[in-house]
DNA sequence: AAAGTTACCGGAAACGTTTCTGAAAACGTT
DNA sequence: AACGTTTTCAGAAACGTTTCCGGTAACTTT
């Protein structure tokens, strides 16, 4: 490819580069004329800024790293589509890394952005591991940060959260109302304060209505999990009366099983997801579940990173959480 | 951000730039015992090379570009994990950016990922229009251009396309042969080859079985289409005996509006639809689709690419057409 | 011991910008 | 007409690399 210059706009024009430079960059002294003169000329010869060459000397890239565990659920598509909105009103160019799950490819991640100059990055963990010192270093050194939904315990940075414990609260209140009592309890890895908080909240409602709680299985958030999670259970012929799963995902996948083993639901056992996703209205049963508000969560997250952009220095780091609702359907209410 | 850069290594090791410089990239002369003291104290010291200083002077960024419609269905992210795993091996990084169904958003992202030195670009069309034109610039300036699924006619690059007419033909004989007459076509915008073929093979499946066909509409690729158009025919009370859907999400819109409605599928109304999701096995009734290797559509770009990438210059496009399968499934096979 | 090779490294230019410094030109003031 | 101000621009340094060119020192060869 070969690249039309500033150099060779000034060239053409007989005057200094740096004066095309001023013409594209209004703050600076030009006769209105000759900028008219700069302009029309550059259009002409089909010129575009090297956004590299002025990242170089600006050391700023208006460039945000935004870093996701896995793009097969719709829900992080979803968020980045919420961040895109709010940074592309701001001039901010946006780029996407997937980590898929991996803590090792996630710091890569970070590091390629980071050596490519963001001005920030908006991040969801893959996990809890060697990659939260590294995050440590980043906010030292003033690197703009935030998180969101998988989010680290001890970093001071921004952070954008759902609300679990309040709403893994109710789910499981909402499946003792309906009368289980032995209640499997299904979320991602542990080290997660997403995972925690949604614990809690599964066992803050037991203990409201003063029963045992039940099983509990730490797990990824995807299908092939849920689908694992059922098998065993079938094959050690412990099937509880009800599951609060990681998300719709892994919720679906339990539900594919214990419907082809012959189970009925919810009436042998029931069934709750978390995320909703588009599915849960499709699928048979039409599946409970915990209604996230992604887009908002997207947008969120662009906000805090664009406040900390704006005050270059002095910063507090906020944390937003963010309210959701849940969706009672078919798999966890028996009509009686 | 403060980085360490090349000068400070030369400073702190009484060497030239140019000597640290040699040490990182080992085809030059230099000392075994130097460059691993170069080495050695760069790592002490923290230093990570910067790309954006490489790229400028490279004239190359090692980087990829990827653009795709959309990121709803797991389609598009499927594929850029196939690309992913085949480009990470050769040491190239992925820039993802997705034009949200837009063609001018489309043609901003590619501009922006030119602008940023990417070597290549993968891209899926959002439509056909005004993009076009500076896509023939590109390849005429030598930029290596892959276009995947959505692909273009008339432009002189290699693609990657999915065999639409064979399976669009099959599964519309499948229609037939399960007794239905009245088959509703839908597909994407007239101007995508994708869906040109695809009304090939429906119309050839017809001719084949000496059938009139049915009535065809375009619309996009979303489960909102599918609903609008579910709720039209409805309305105008013109319900075909059986639909071939554009994608899967357009077929689970269509089913949940005509089972809301009362209808019964497959009895009252048949539906297939096509690139398979993983929510084609969970719906209810289940869903019969033509699955797609997503996965292994997203290598085959990334091999073209790279093929590109290494013989530089002399390059002829090639066309990897991809077979798929039909798996039949409750939604269009009446039990008799 | 002189000449020719080779191994290693320093210096500097280059990539395409921005931005600082200072100078010329135009203008206004007395 | 001399001076001060402002406007407009040219020149050059800088950003962090790579890479070309040339030079010195060491080693071979005769």
């Amino acid at each position: 490819m070969k690249y039309v210059t500033i150099k060779d706009i000034a060239k053409e024009l007989n005057v200094a580069v740096s004066t095309v430079s001023r013409a594209f960059n209004d703050k600076y002294d030009i006769k209105p004329e000759t900028r008219e003169r700069i302009l029309k000329k550059a259009s002409e010869m089909g010129y575009r800024p090297n956004p590299i060459a002025r990242k170089l000397v600006q050391q700023r890239s208006y460039n945000i790293g935004i870093i996701i565990p896995e793009f097969e659920n719709s829900f992080f598509p979803q968020v980045i589509m919420g961040a895109q909105e709010i940074l592309y009103q701001h001039n901010y160019q946006v780029l996407i890394m997937q980590s898929n799950e991996s803590i090792d490819l996630e710091i890569r991640n970070a590091k390629t952005l980071v050596d490519n100059m963001v001005d920030g990055l908006i991040i969801s963990l893959s996990g809890v591991g060697n990659n939260l010192p590294y995050y440590e270093e980043l906010t030292e050194k003033k690197m703009p940060l935030v998180f969101f939904n998988r989010v680290p315990e001890n970093i001071e940075a921004s952070k954008v959260v759902f609300d679990d414990y309040k709403w893994a609260f109710f789910a499981t209140e909402h499946l003792i109302h309906q009368g289980f009592k032995d209640i499997l309890f299904i979320s991602g890895a542990d080290d997660l304060i997403l995972s925690k908080n949604r614990r809690r909240g599964y066992d803050d409602a037991h203990k409201k209505h003063r029963i045992p709680t039940g099983k509990k299985i730490n797990c990824g958030f995807s299908m092939k999990d849920g689908v694992q999670i059922a098998e065993n259970l079938i094959s050690q012929n412990n099937i509880p009366k009800a599951v609060l799963a990681a998300n719709d995902a892994c919720a679906i996948g339990m539900i594919r099983v214990f419907k082809d083993s012959g189970f009925k639901i919810p009436e042998d056992i029931a069934i709750v997801g978390f995320s909703e996703t588009k599915m849960a209205a499709h699928i048979s049963p039409t599946l409970t579940s915990v209604e996230q508000p992604t887009y908002e969560m997207g947008k969120a997250a662009a906000q805090l990173l664009l406040e900390q952009l704006q005050n270059k220095g002095i910063h507090i780091p906020q944390t937003i959480v963010l309210n959701g609702r849940l969706n009672v359907r078919e798999s966890s209410v028996v009509l009686s």
